[in-house]
DNA sequence: ATGGTTGCCGTGCAA
């Protein structure tokens, strides 16, 4: 199974971006964040070819996931967090009893303070439930796979400098020790650190703002692939498929690749 | 220290 984890940034705009994506790499599974469309108008006829198992939640402008699958799924859900329901985890089992759980983690705002930014207080909160959730179904046998937009980079070469990105939502310790919680809560591998050291540099997201994303490549791995440990063994490959990230109309994230043998 | 861009919606807000 080739899995691929994608911020997409609108799914009704990019549509023809996904089209794309199966031509070059041909995901078998394809999680999005950030759908930013309500169910009813999710762009099914324009993804059914490519897709013919579909699970979408979304909401009208704001956040929403969605599961796109060429091998189907048995059960479908997701739950709502924090008592919000923001369209922010979606979750399908497939044959032979693999659950995958899409999830799009809240940015957070700018403010690195609970106290101050109700935004960061809501992150650190969705994490907390996220904890308390996997590790209450934690078993050393359940075949499990979380992806993301977690909106952390947990380590210092997730960043394109730690120093300066220390008090910068998305890699200050407080959200780096709640992701290390909830990586624990379940034994979550990483899939992608797997197979990529942890002392070579790796991003999955570029900012809008900067006028070469390549050249200054200030760049943060957001977006994340977690294995349950009875499914280390089937990892096969990971990789960014930075390319997109050149594509005209780009999403600011890349998608996230990773081949299990499942 | 600042501003830089994008999408959706409606001319602000979130990222």
């Amino acid at each position: 199974m080739r899995l691929v984890t994608w911020n997409i940034n609108s799914v009704r705009l990019r549509a023809p971006l996904v089209h794309r994506l199966v031509d070059e790499i041909a995901p078998d599974v394809l999680c999005l964040q950030e759908t930013k469309v309500m169910d009813e108008l999710f762009p099914h006829d324009e993804l059914a070819e490519l897709f013919p198992h579909r699970h979408a939640r979304g909401m009208k402008a704001y956040n929403g996931v969605a599961i796109l699958s060429r091998i189907p799924f048995t059960a479908t859900g997701g739950d709502d967090w924090c008592g919000r329901s923001d369209a922010r985890h979606a979750s399908v089992t497939f044959e032979g009893g693999v659950e995958l759980h899409d999830f799009y983690v809240p940015a957070g705002g700018d403010e690195p303070d609970p106290e101050i930014n109700d935004k960061f207080a809501h992150k650190l909160r969705f994490l907390d439930e996220m904890t308390a959730w996997s590790g209450a179904q934690a078993n050393p046998e359940a075949k499990r796979i979380l992806v993301g937009d977690l909106n952390i980079a947990p380590a210092e070469n997730d960043v394109w400098s730690h120093k300066q990105l220390l008090k910068i939502v998305s890699h200050t310790p407080v959200e780096v020790d709640r992701l290390q919680a909830l990586q624990a809560s379940h034994d979550w591998v990483d899939a992608v650190r797997h197979f990529i050291p942890d002392s070579e540099k790796l991003f999955s997201w570029w900012s809008y703002r900067s006028r070469d994303w390549r050249e200054s490549n200030r760049g943060r791995r957001l977006d994340h692939v977690w294995v349950t440990p009875a499914l280390t063994k089937s990892l096969k490959g990971a990789s960014v498929f930075d390319d997109a990230r050149d594509w005209t109309k780009p999403s600011d994230h890349a998608p996230v690749v990773v081949d299990i043998d499942i």
